[in-house]
DNA sequence: CGACTTTGACCAGCGC
DNA sequence: GCGCTGGTCAAAGTCG
């Protein structure tokens, strides 16, 4: 049967050996189906620029928990559940910092950090992560990459193998349901609502249409879908993390069955402000963004999105109708996607990014404030 | 008035 | 087969 690498899946990526020649922070990943557990020819086709969010976005990435110098982790996973054990498994105490990675690295040998992560998955013996730690395994010798790129998980699965077609309605929820989950650092304190909802926003308009409370976590998690273009049966899930409340858990399903929207347009279709009841008072309506705060608030998300495209333009490359390219600067590069994605870093420094780079975290004493306020239920 | 959020109800998948 | 749970629908209300 031939491998068909656009939207199996039940395929996962795994990070495979670092060219020397690559830039530092660029790892290669290799794609594996499930299937046969080995790796297709075509490393180097995936890439994690865990720097290539630029320095802007370096800024988003940062967990104001962490110290200064490591980045986010971002986890994609086939399971919220993967990533709430990947991410207690990872949270770094404060001091945190690279050497220890390394040491972690180092003494799990070729068990990084985030094999780790997967063996105490409490599904990983019948996840498609499973238990092989090869699934999931990164270069050994290359302590920059244990330091930065492993930070990054990338895996696009769910337990089944089809991509849900926008003409297909999912009738079976659930099941046959593609799943992308996307971990970021929350938004500054501005993006949650009075109820401590916090209220993500990308490049695409989203409408909300749902919100549900989910056993066993005290967040509850909301649904949106795309409102960017009417039929587009793309969908996401946010939810902050059980264990780390300060990260937002984004599960993407479908795909956008449209172009990139406009910056524009983006901006004024993404989720409306929030606006505190008229009759309440003070310190929600002080919580009120300005227009800046909301323009962060695009930022933050940019960083998730921006690991989808990546892993969209990968996986489902072909797949897209005809016509369906994200509108990106071309810089004379366009068509591979090495050279799309070295265009990311050109609109890192259009207006959002600069407005991001002013200062994403209302610093400390704000996070810290903003914590007390993540329960939105409290 | 259109687009959005909120929220209870409904439905289907999944585990036992 | 049944109950639990998650995902979606749709009406009502809000906002610009």
């Amino acid at each position: 049967m031939e491998n068909n690498f656009h939207g199996d899946l039940a395929d996962i990526f795994r990070p495979g050996s670092v060219n020397s020649g690559d830039p530092p922070g660029i790892s290669d990943w290799q794609y594996f189906d499930q299937s046969d557990q080995e790796p297709h020819m075509i490393q180097k086709s995936i890439r994690i620029h865990d720097q290539g969010f630029g320095q802007p976005f370096t800024s988003l990435l940062a967990d104001p928990l962490i110290h200064e110098g490591t980045s986010t982790p971002c986890f994609f996973g086939t399971s919220l559940d993967e990533f709430e054990q990947a991410a207690a498994a990872t949270r770094p105490p404060l001091g945190f910092d690279d050497q220890k990675i390394k040491d972690n690295h180092n003494q799990n040998h070729n068990h990084n950090i985030f094999s780790k992560m997967l063996q105490i998955s409490p599904n990983a013996a019948k996840s498609t992560l499973s238990s092989n730690n090869d699934i999931l395994t990164s270069s050994s010798n290359s302590s920059s990459a244990a330091a930065s790129s492993k930070r990054c998980l990338l895996e696009t699965s769910a337990t089944t193998l089809q991509i849900s077609s926008p003409r297909n309605p999912a009738t079976k929820r659930r099941k046959s349901q593609a799943k992308k989950v996307v971990c970021i650092p929350a938004p500054a304190p501005a993006n949650s609502r009075p109820t401590g909802e916090v209220v993500p926003s990308d490049l695409w308009a989203w409408r909300k249409y749902g919100q549900k409370p989910i056993k066993g976590s005290p967040y509850p998690r909301g649904y949106y879908r795309c409102s960017s273009s009417k039929g587009c049966s793309a969908r996401k899930q946010v939810e902050r993390s059980r264990t780390d409340p300060n990260m937002l858990v984004i599960t993407y399903t479908s795909e956008h069955n449209h172009p990139w929207p406009t910056q524009r347009n983006a901006l004024a279709g993404s989720t409306r402000t929030p606006q505190p009841p008229k009759t309440t008072t003070t310190s929600e309506q002080q919580r009120q963004p300005s227009q800046k705060e909301t323009t962060e608030d695009e930022g933050s998300t940019l960083v998730g999105v921006r690991l989808e495209v990546k892993d969209e333009l990968q996986v489902l490359e072909g797949s897209f109708p005809q016509g369906y390219r994200p509108e990106l600067p071309d810089h004379g590069g366009g068509g591979q996607p090495e050279d799309f994605f070295s265009s990311l870093g050109e609109i890192e420094v259009d207006p959002i990014s600069m407005l991001l780079n002013q200062g994403f975290l209302g610093g400390e004493e704000e996070a810290e404030n903003y914590n007390k306020d993540l329960d939105p239920f409290g």
